[in-house]
DNA sequence: GGTCCTTTACG
DNA sequence: GTAAAGGAC
């Protein structure tokens, strides 16, 4: 007996874990609700990891097996499930966080301790850290030669997913957890028993989260490998324009493979040259932005609460509460930042050149310090990823790898009208706006109190001026680099 | 060590 | 067009 330890792979298609441990089969299936993971987490996410679950579970059943569920710590939880279950080997994809790698790695003593093999295996990204290196042996900290090396580098074919043959029969799990309930373990554990969300101390999310799992993903990626993937290059920038993958909450969640996304673009640039051919590889570019972060926060794994570039001096972030608040509220009379921030809370999504655009807001122009921006979007994206989130808070902040450089700040009006000229993507998020015309919503700011008053009574003025916030923003940089 | 590059802004 | 910091080669 095999067990596989899911975590944020939960698909049984081109899972390196489940296939490495399906080679000596049967293989049990494990799922743990971990509390420290569910304590930094927010509803639509589990709503998300929820519906996820429900599918896996599927999966394993139609297999004439079925998920073994735990709630408990998994230090304690892994390694008993594997002597309830006489488990020779516990495999699972290695998550390159620092909670998780610290969490990681007192489970593996204590599978040692129990004598039981374990095989964490590189199964989230292509190459993993420490694999692309620039050539002085260093972690990269710019992207431009990552991506050269990341893009010249084979690609493995995705791994096969498993038979009803490699699998544990859902009679032999369902003993395994009565052993386990009638002990006096300290977890929970039954066979395909998911909690609901407010079972893990959740609200039911208010937001409309995109539908979960292996076949919402597998349709996302055929349906963007048919048609967006081709006008990626020039559309992606545009909110409005339909021309991104959606595929990233799954990335996050593991229930679509990295090798099979990789497969389907790779097929969708056969045969065809020129601007369709440069537009996937704009897009396989992306994949290897994720693949960037997840080399960076291994390698530096503080960058989860510490800015990664050095400053002479503190930051002296504003952090103003009730700009703070407007912010998070999508109150701040900037329509392209308000609009964004309401669609973050109406789908737990938010589009990614209207990220930048918000984080930019939050940190140039409110002075907030990045961590608010990163806990908000932490709770409220269901796509929410430490080391991408973390990687592109800190580019925003000019604190990161590869950053914006401090002194050149987003307009947040231009960015609207270069990237959401008529406004739709602004009045679909902002109702107050509806009837405004798209030359007055993108000189919002130029307005005077009347005309604002008389165009949208309901939505506010600029809470800052932004040339002015702009040249703070410069000054505070330049005081915590030491400058005079 | 010069050159190229960076999910630009501003005059 | 020009500006600006800092990596990587």
């Amino acid at each position: 007996m095999q067990l596989h330890w899911h975590r944020r792979d939960l698909r049984v298609a081109d899972n390196r874990g489940l296939a490495t441990a399906a080679e000596a089969g049967p293989v049990a299936p494990l799922f743990v609700f971990d509390r420290d993971v569910l304590d930094h987490a927010g509803a639509p996410r589990v709503r998300y990891l929820l519906d996820a679950l429900a599918e896996l579970r599927e999966a394993y059943r139609e297999r004439g097996s079925d998920l073994l569920v735990a709630r408990g710590d998994p230090r304690t939880v892994v390694p008993a499930v594997a002597a309830a279950l006489d488990a020779k080997r516990t495999v699972w994809g290695i998550d390159y966080s620092g909670l998780a790698r610290e969490r990681d790695a007192d489970v593996r003593l204590a599978l040692d301790d129990a004598g039981v093999a374990r095989e964490p295996v590189h199964d989230a990204i292509f190459h993993p850290p420490g694999s692309i290196t620039t050539n002085a042996g260093d972690t990269y900290s710019v992207y431009t030669y990552f991506w050269k090396k990341w893009r010249d580098r084979d690609k493995p074919e995705p791994y096969s997913e498993p038979e009803a043959g490699d699998l544990a029969d859902a009679g032999t799990l369902e003993s395994a957890a009565e052993r386990l309930a009638d002990g006096d373990a300290e977890f929970d554990i039954a066979v395909g028993d998911l909690p609901t969300v407010s079972d893990l101390g959740f609200e039911e999310p208010t937001a409309a989260v995109q539908s979960a799992g292996t076949e919402a993903a597998r349709e996302r990626l055929s349906a963007f490998c048919a048609d967006a993937i081709y006008r990626y290059a020039d559309d992606r920038d545009y909110p409005t324009r339909d021309a991104t993958s959606r595929l990233s909450a799954d990335l996050k969640f593991g229930t679509i493979g990295i090798r099979e996304v990789y497969a389907a673009t790779a097929a969708a640039r056969e045969g065809v040259g020129g601007e369709r051919d440069e537009s996937v590889e704009e897009f396989q570019s992306q994949l290897a932005w994720r693949e960037f972060y997840a080399h960076v926060l291994r390698e530096h794994p503080n960058v989860v609460t510490e800015n990664y570039k050095e400053y002479e001096e503190d930051i002296a972030w504003r952090d103003d509460a009730e700009e703070l608040a407007a912010w998070k509220a999508g109150e701040t009379g900037y329509p392209i930042v308000d609009a964004g921030m309401r669609q973050l809370r109406e789908e737990a999504h938010m589009h990614n050149r209207v990220r930048m655009i918000v984080a930019s807001f939050l940190t140039k122009d409110l002075l907030c310090d990045w961590r608010h921006g990163y806990a908000h979007f932490r709770e409220h994206l269901a796509d929410h990823d430490t080391a991408n989130d973390n990687g592109g808070w800190q580019w925003a902040a000019s604190t990161g790898t590869d950053a914006q450089p401090y002194f050149r700040i987003f307009n947040p009006m231009t960015q609207g009208e270069r990237y959401d000229p008529d406004g739709e993507y602004i009045k679909r998020y902002v109702p107050e706006l509806s009837d405004v015309t798209a030359n007055a919503i993108h000189e919002w700011h130029e307005l005077t109190d009347l005309e604002r008053e008389r165009l949208a009574p309901d939505y506010p003025a600029p809470v800052v001026d932004h040339s002015e916030r702009r040249e703070r923003a410069i000054s505070m940089f330049e005081a915590a680099r030491g400058d005079d």
